[in-house]
DNA sequence: TTCACTTGTAACACTTCGTAACAGACAGAA
DNA sequence: TTCTGTCTGTTACGAAGTGTTACAAGTGAA
């Protein structure tokens, strides 16, 4: 299975809760853990313990549904239909680590660190801009709070809330966002800043 | 049940199958049916039937979970958080909801945060504004009375009941409502606004 | 019609935000 | 080391958003 969910990208895990080796909970922890490349992949557990507190412990431990054995596959397949209609909607690209961002004709390429604008010019970012932006785009159509974005980029902007005003600022003003019609980077007055455009993983 | 859908806003329902009037399932089919408000809201089925059979039917009627009756409070809530995990991180809100409302000939763009007149130009609104508007295209045809449009946008109005005619008055003019033969936000006197339009979701 | 009440909105006050200007920190070059 | 340019935090002031108030206008009952 570890072998498996690094090489490829899959939709749904259904796990047996026994297992040779490692327990099915086990495995469920370290699928869910920070440290794992998946931890949004839904899980589905498998097992023909169907005491309440063993089916509590698998939904504690992280997995999205618990069915008994034996079970009828049609079932299986309404549980699994039933999670995918969840995840689907939620997290339409992959967890898998993009390499770059794709918003309004604009890239951003994350292993250059090099935001291109649509007609295809190099725009210079410094560090604490280029954060901010991935901050924004990592967190496209939610509104993001000066707190928040403080502790997002805390390893580059410093000091107070009114700090990041002037980096939003600063980063409109290389983007033309300031001049625009409809800047993408919003304003959410006693709220915080959003980023409004659709914004695609590649 | 559909009062209630109406006037607020709801994380997830607890369904029971059996109840008096319509049963759980046609409760189900209906909020999940393109015409409901909501049809996003996440749904656990409850019931004393636990036929795999009927736990099949439930969950494809639509039904994110389904528990048998005599059940453990503590599953259920496991449960409730299994489907809330799904469904609240990723989703503050705006991805899973319509992306569009069009009225009138107006679009108000919930992505971009827009409005656009019916001859297509871009109008300037305030985040109050915005928010207001948009109390008012979810609930089309409702008459909500001020101290309801405070609720709904109350982290962005605040203060007295006057404060939302004043807002009203505001968003009537950015939009030639107020000088318009047929106004789309109409004054129920005595009671509070109403949008008089129908209101397409895209 | 009058009268009591409700609503519309201009005007003002206060708060929040945008950003130019400045200053300190830092890195690289000479 | 000093010099120089870049980056970033702070400050200040004007601009924009929002709440309150006052008064005019509207509405319906008697």
């Amino acid at each position: 299975m570890r072998r498996a969910l690094q090489a490829d990208h899959f939709d749904l895990v259904v796990l047996d809760l026994m297992l040779p080796g490692d327990d099915g909970l086990k495995l469920c922890r370290e699928l869910r853990s920070p440290e794992a490349r998946k931890p949004d992949v839904p899980v589905i557990m498998l097992t023909a313990m169907s005491e309440d507190t063993d089916r509590i412990v698998g939904l504690e431990v992280g997995a999205d549904d618990y069915l008994p054995k034996p079970f009828n596959p049609r079932e299986l397949l309404a549980r699994i239909r039933a999670v995918l209609r969840r995840t689907a909607g939620s997290n339409p690209g992959v967890v898998r680590m993009p390499h770059e961002y794709r918003f309004s004709g604009w890239t951003l390429d994350l292993v250059r660190r090099e935001l291109t604008s649509p007609p295809g010019a190099l725009v210079a970012l410094t560090g604490a801009e280029y954060d901010l932006l991935l901050a924004f785009l990592e967190r496209p159509g939610q509104v993001l709070s000066r707190d928040q974005l403080l502790e997002l980029v805390r390893n580059r902007i410093h000091g107070y809330a009114r700090s990041v005003d002037v980096q939003v600022s600063r980063l409109r003003h290389k983007m033309g966002d300031d001049v625009s019609p409809s800047p993408l980077i919003k304003t959410i007055r006693g709220s915080g800043y959003v980023l409004t455009a659709d914004v695609e993983r590649a």
